[in-house]
DNA sequence: CTGTGTGAAGGAGTTCACAGCG
DNA sequence: CGCTGTGAACTCCTTCACACAG
């Protein structure tokens, strides 16, 4: 089902799904590729032949019905009841993801927080006790939990990952800076949101011209 | 000096940099691109390609010059000394950030945290003051501060990214999910992270098959 | 006449293949 | 020989153009 789907139009599918909800606040119930394209930026093409990877959505002439559209998003994506997930690793990123995750991401629900530290561990964040890391076994069973967010420490990251993928997950959010390796037979899929290299690759569209050119002269003194 | 130059080239800058730093670490000159393939996991050809858009930095037959190499990508993103930025938000997410930059990301140096909220005015984090919102242009002009993190709520965002352009930034790291709109005149760049995009299209490779499949016969059920 | 769905054309980025330098 | 730098081939995605449906 759905294959060769490209990566990026996966990317693109929650946008349109957060458009439709918009829609939907404003009993829209209507929408064409045209509209879709005003509030999220992409091509109406492009849109067009998202949506078309996995059928034909709309009618010709009027355009897509925004709550079945919406559904048919949800259930492609695997959101067709609340999807629950856990998050690994409650140091000041954990806790900002679970808030984050509690107040803005629709259609998930955060079901387990972990970490090692005798500190945190018991204690509550947002009405969810932080429990030890050895627990989440049994928790991810019994809520058939295949998403985790990986909040941990760079060191521990690869082990926290592979403990995981034991455990039954498929997917992992990545927030370290290390690089995960996972075994091709584990089918499971990484994500890295990398803040540092975020943050870097930026300055090169932040610095003025002048400047760059400055720093090279200098540069050039101190590299060569 | 150097258009043309692909985003993902940019966006690939600062994994080699961080490579880099870590062969410094480990007393090592030299480097081949096949090398740096192995730690960084993109080819060796897209690597010598990359680097090719800003000059041959490299010796045939040898490899690159690690301290050389290292300090060209960094006069190219605009790294040549302590890149100075602020942050605008002291919210969770904000305050995961500051620790984030302060601990784990080289080469910045956060010189301003803000916020409306009287209760946090005032207050220190990692020995920075956070100043309100209505300080920021003296600070952006006695620094000379290009780049801004946005942590604020999404309804204030369009309006602090206006006032921070104002005030000189010309680059912005936007944590909100509102969709940030720039004059073209204004030459400002926003690069988007959105915690909830990253975590929901996620959610298409965590689920299984057979549960995808079956989603799809409730749903059509639903929107049908 | 409006708007979808789609083959064809075009563009961007990656991989290949190899010339040439150390 | 080993490794860089680079034109050429190729792949992937986007944009264009239009047939067809309501």
């Amino acid at each position: 089902m759905y294959r060769n789907v490209p990566n990026v139009v996966i990317k693109r599918l929650p946008v349109y799904l957060r458009a439709l909800d918009n829609q939907i606040r404003n009993d829209i119930n209507l929408i064409s590729s045209r509209e879709l394209s005003l509030v999220t930026g992409f091509s109406a093409e492009q849109i067009r032949k998202d949506l078309a990877c996995f059928g034909g959505f709309g009618t010709p002439g009027s355009g897509y019905r925004v709550d079945f559209l919406r559904n048919k998003i949800m259930q492609i994506i695997g959101l067709h009841r609340d999807t629950q997930i856990i998050i690994v690793g409650m140091g000041h990123l954990g806790i900002a993801f679970c808030r984050y995750t509690f107040r803005k991401i629709p259609y998930v629900e955060l079901v387990g927080a972990f970490d090692i530290d005798p500190a945190v561990v018991g204690t509550k964040i947002y009405g969810l006790e932080i429990q030890h890391v050895s627990e989440m076994k049994p928790l991810i069973e019994e809520h058939q939990v295949n998403v985790a967010v990986i909040t941990v420490p760079d060191k521990d990251a690869q082990s926290v990952a592979e403990q995981l993928i034991e455990c039954g997950i498929t997917a992992i959010l990545n927030f370290t800076t290390t690089n995960i390796l996972v075994k091709k037979t584990d089918n499971a899929y990484v994500h890295n949101v990398d803040l540092a290299l975020e943050l870097q690759s930026l300055m090169y569209y932040g610095i003025k011209e002048c400047e760059r050119v400055a720093g090279q002269g200098i540069s050039d003194l101190v590299g060569g």
